[in-house]
DNA sequence: TGTATATTCAACCCATCGGTTTACAAACCA
DNA sequence: TGGTTTGTAAACCGATGGGTTGAATATACA
């Protein structure tokens, strides 16, 4: 139950329903039914969806008289972008020379046949 | 079965192994009893992560003599890299007002399917 | 007061996940 | 040939995930 914070992000992002909440609330803040509406299934499914976006970290819900205010954080989706980085240079400095390209174009074999 | 890509990253690096293979293979390709090696696990439970990942597109394995070795493959990394931008704004403070940010996402259009 | 609205809680169902153990396949080695 | 190494397949198990329905809670409103 105590998984880590990055396993609990992209876990969390690994649900098509939660990006697509996600990509909702990048537009601005939105209550449960707002954010519900759009998709078949029931609002109780929602809540837990958002309950796991809460627990990653990536939305925050604020009580307002009896409707929960959610709101984007973005702040996983920074250190996400971070540890992506790490992984930059094997596609960006990825070809160190000439050779490195060609062996790599020949191995995966690339070139259209004639 | 049939889930979306992005599903299918997300997922496989909700595994704090499965993360931690992918950052022995950025320092170079390795067999599956290699990768095995620092876990306390059985190797039968790597391979089963190894497919994970592979279906994923995240490596690809190559056949040689009795051996499977793995390499990473950073296509699905560049692309999470690029998704992760689409929140860049939420988190810079280039932006001052959402307009600005809606805007520019409009001009970029950069929208994808969840 | 009573009722409607908004949201969560609780119990349940079934599929998937991460792990195990056992068995199997393929390639090397003696 | 037989044995060893390397890796996967298969069957199983307990835990988790995403969904449902039904009940509970909290707030606004008449």
């Amino acid at each position: 139950m105590t998984t880590d914070p990055a396993s609990a992000v992209f876990a969390a992002l690994a649900d098509p329903t939660r990006r697509a909440i996600l990509a909702r609330l990048a537009t601005g803040e939105a209550t449960v039914n707002e954010l519900a509406e759009p998709f078949p299934i029931s609002v109780q499914a929602i809540s837990k969806h958002l309950t796991v976006l809460e627990r990653a970290g990536l939305i925050v819900r604020t009580r307002e008289a009896q409707w929960r205010r959610c709101r984007l954080d973005p702040a996983p989706l920074r250190t996400l972008a971070e540890w992506v980085e790490q992984y930059r240079r094997l596609w960006d400095d990825r070809y160190d020379t000439l050779d490195d390209y060609l062996r790599d174009l020949k191995e995966n074999n690339r070139g259209q046949a004639p």
